[in-house]
DNA sequence: GGTCAGCACTCAGTAGAATGGAGTGCCAAC
DNA sequence: GTTGGCACTCCATTCTACTGAGTGCTGACC
């Protein structure tokens, strides 16, 4: 309701949009302590943390108005204090600062994309794979869409009487494919036109693009096969052909977690796709790159956070890359590893593009 | 060491190879008790099993007796009995007889198989998940290798200036990719001369059949590109390219344990392909349909029982299905999933390749 | 000899009481 | 506003006692 620009001095009491330095010292603190030890944080601990030089009382009597104001948290009466989610979304709005990834990891990744090459698929899933154990999270890589990218080839591959493949070849070295039911028997040659139809009318050209007005080849037959491997085309097109999910490092979601109820249900979330790629993109369109407990709305996730980063090829953003893990995890480390990481990840897919 | 034919009348507490018939009960009464409720059974409780009419006292002396033999084991002195790896091989080799699977389960293999459809890959994906759901273990599917495919279709597809991809269609639907490094630059007509060429001698064969001896168009450039293109088909034709694993329904491992760390461990091994498609292998290679505990070797997994089944295609043994769950997963269920499941799905490989 | 009722025994699991200690809130003094 | 002191709370641990499921054994029975 009532706003104070009094943020120097403080007043946090009444102000739940600001926190003065010291109470922010002790969030800081009880985060980080927390995040490290998974143990309710005393008093007495935060004493030790760097830029907090006042006595345990004192800092009792702030975390009493951390928890008043629902930073903070006790499991019980005489506990240590826990971050809540409250607390958490205002150490990653606030107090942390861009962090670096740690040389061993800086390195890591370096070395990664040094060595990375040939097939898109692959390195998306070995993305997963460096992105979990540089942070000890899941982590998820969305592939890029291919909306932008341009045909480079289109074919028609007869593999039955009535079945053929239709394979085309993305300029961004994506390859897919469709298997075409054919109405009647088609032989090589009708194949072979039809093809050449397609060829000469989309090549070049954005997957979303193709042309949905017909021209007609002269042959009724062969403006058949066409008519479906434009659908065809066009459901290649479509999102649903386009988001592959690369999931990596779903046993870290074991070590986090000392209920196997817990793991059990974000497992089980986890498989199912289609949930996990609406989650990061809800994520991204609210604009956030991290959401904390419950406000990512996925209820069986309401004791994990979801790190979120886009990935920009040629400046356009169409992958994601995503990393979750328990909301006492490792934020600064979390970001700044999504963030190298996404990054390396884009140059190199607008390198490969044409 | 010694071996008595003397089966009929038993024996058993010195001949480890057959159990008379009431031990045989007594031993399936503990071991399906055991994987219903994860509890020690007593002699109490198998007394109400069917094929077993004696008094608990008899069973106690017959449960003593197995658990000699090395079939039974006791957590601790006052507790029931649990199967030992030792008593589900028994179980699984000679008491559980050749189960089929519940009309439900079925049922939900019948309508999948109707409707699958499509890409291979979406279909073997999909084949884990139904698999995880019948049997609520893990699925693991390694799809069918390419060797007897032939190929039918093979092209260059250049993405820039030094960089081209090899796009193949085999028989059998797959469509397989690798992306050629070029020394020099190569432009579009000598890419088709030698894509030309690679059509011309490997069209209707077999990866493994790709002629290695070259023969030269007549260009040098032209040879060079041809040369990278058959190293890159007979690298798609050997066992790394090959080999892709669809892992489903491994939440069920965190349902299937208790313990924390046991699910991180056999997540952890989940996650490296090569190590279980090894094992897939292995197993299958040793002739054995189900591998308990410490038999496969894999130590993290020494709590795991593997249930593997072969899938044909066209006679050609080539694909594996395989589930993974606690020793005390439900064998019968399992071995009928697997088996039903493998022979629809290599039917169905089977249709879609000419 | 195999089977069985009876009995003494074992021992995990549970519940209750005592203890220790980490941590809090409050207050008076600085 | 900060701090040391103090009383208080309550989880976690330990210990004890107890229960009960389950066993092994023995002597009697068929």
């Amino acid at each position: 309701m009532q706003t104070s620009d009094d943020s120097r001095h403080g007043g946090a009491g009444h102000n739940p949009l600001a926190l003065d330095v010291r109470k922010s010292a002790i969030l800081t603190a009880v985060v980080t302590e927390y995040i490290g030890s998974a143990q309710p944080v005393g008093s007495q601990h935060v004493m030790d943390a760097p830029g907090v030089s006042v006595s345990s009382a004192t800092i009792r009597a702030d975390m009493a108005a951390l928890e008043r104001d629902g930073y903070l948290a006790q499991p019980h009466t005489s506990a240590g204090r826990i971050p809540t989610d409250k607390g958490y979304r205002f150490f990653v709005d606030h107090l942390v600062g861009p962090a670096a990834l740690d040389p061993v990891g800086r390195q890591q990744v370096r070395q990664f994309f040094d060595h990375a090459h040939g097939e898109i698929e692959l390195m998306l899933e070995k993305t997963s794979g460096l992105l979990a154990d540089l942070t000890d999270c899941t982590a998820m890589v969305v592939g890029p869409s291919h909306e932008l990218a341009t045909l480079r080839s289109v074919q028609l591959v007869g593999l039955g009487p009535r079945l053929a493949l239709l394979v085309v070849v993305l300029s961004d070295g994506a390859v897919q494919k469709q298997s075409i039911d054919l109405s009647e028997d088609v032989d090589e040659g009708r194949l072979a036109d039809a093809a050449r139809y397609l060829v000469a009318h989309s090549l070049g050209r954005a997957l979303s693009q193709i042309d949905t007005t017909l021209v007609t080849t002269g042959d009724p037959a062969t403006d058949a096969v066409v008519s479906v491997g434009v659908d065809a085309l066009r459901h290649l097109g479509s999102a649903e052909a386009g988001d592959q999910l690369f999931v990596g490092g779903s046993s870290h979601m074991a070590a986090a977690f000392d209920a196997v109820d817990t793991v059990r249900s974000v497992l089980t979330i986890l498989e199912q796709q289609l949930v996990v790629v609406t989650l990061l993109r809800d994520v991204l369109d609210r604009g956030l790159s991290v959401a904390i407990g419950t406000e990512h709305g996925v209820e069986p996730l309401a004791s994990c956070a979801v790190v979120v980063m886009p990935v920009s090829v040629d400046g356009e953003v169409t992958g994601t890359i995503g990393l979750l893990g328990p909301t006492r995890m490792n934020y600064p480390q979390a970001l700044a590893a999504a963030q190298v990481v996404g990054k390396r990840l884009g140059q190199r897919l607008s390198e490969s593009r044409r």
